[in-house]
DNA sequence: TAAATGTCTATCAAATTAATATGGATTTCA
DNA sequence: TGAAATCCATATTAATTTGATAGACATTTA
């Protein structure tokens, strides 16, 4: 029941995207988040290219370049974004919801495994269709802010002026005075 | 998400030797079972000797030999058989009950993405956790008997009357008059 | 004792995953 | 203008996992 380090890497890369917009400074460098997260930064290319394609990031390129959300937070579901990067949420292709295929028993009707996986499949959809990007970003700075952790993602990293506003900017959130970690 | 054939594989064993042992002829040969599923022999011989291992199969070697269920299907947790060929329910290490490991996130008490992973392992311990083999045969049997499905696993495939009776025979269950198939 | 079965271990092939490498295109700014 | 910093694109490879096959052996029954 794995999530792939590539799906595990999209999300985090995601989750930071939404965080730094949160905090008014959408745009991040790939190497920023390799710095912050850890993950090794050619991979995590190939994986934001891909976010792009799908319509999830948008870029500038040259020497002040870097990725932002293209969408709203709100408008992006984790359970999407999982299928794009791992496939399917369903264990066994026969009880996919976007990805039917038959398989190999003589009776899907009547199939005791279908039945259970079935159900593992709304359970996981359950969570995964349900949760925006908004709302995990929500509840990660809630939680950082209740425990008083520095937020990540200084403002000005050396200087970013005159980089766009956020796409979607919901109001602007006056922060508390924390100090920027990283 | 996915479940492996490995594991899809020893599921529909289990099953099988849980309807098998319902209707009265608990010992089934592997080829018996290749022949139902349409699975490769040699890798289901591996499959079952691991069960075997584990103490959820007994065996029986020689001529009439075969495998049956070695404890009440009441006694095997789903969960623990998908964990045993598959490995941990949790999407990732750092949200196993099981298996816990720490992942390579700096902050893992605020961590948005372990957070969301914690919700998707507790909905699929939630269902895998929860039934019992014995639920998923008993539901399997109820639907094969509600649409009047020909019942699988004939009383006598050639000669098996001297074999063992069930290890945990629950009341005999009188069937309805159906046609073995296959 | 022969046939039918499970037992055991080794090996292999294919697919998937994770990562690396290399060079190019674009933008900024000194 | 040109050098540095960045994203872009594609190819390659390394590692792991998965799925399966092979073959000799042990045991039981008829």
């Amino acid at each position: 029941m794995k999530l792939s380090k590539r799906g595990e890497y999209a999300l985090r890369a995601l989750i930071d995207f939404g965080l730094a917009q949160e905090l008014g400074r959408p745009l991040l460098q790939v190497s920023e988040l390799t710095a912050k997260e850890g993950l090794p930064i050619k991979f995590l290319e190939q994986i934001l290219m891909q976010l792009k394609a799908a319509g999830y990031l948008e870029s500038r390129r040259g020497k002040h370049g870097g990725y932002l959300l293209a969408r709203p937070p709100e408008n992006i579901s984790v359970g999407q974004v999982v299928r794009l990067i791992d496939g399917p949420l369903a264990p066994i292709a026969c009880v996919s919801q976007t990805a039917y295929e038959r398989c190999s028993c003589p009776d899907e009707e009547h199939c005791g495994l279908r039945m259970l996986m079935l159900d593992v499949r709304n359970a996981i959809s359950n969570v995964l269709d349900r949760y925006t990007l908004a709302d995990v970003v929500e509840v990660t700075m809630r939680k950082l802010r209740k425990d008083k952790v520095p937020l990540p993602f200084a403002l000005e990293p050396l200087l970013a002026r005159s980089s766009s506003r956020p796409k979607s900017a919901k109001r602007p959130k006056k922060l508390n005075g924390q100090s920027p970690a990283e």
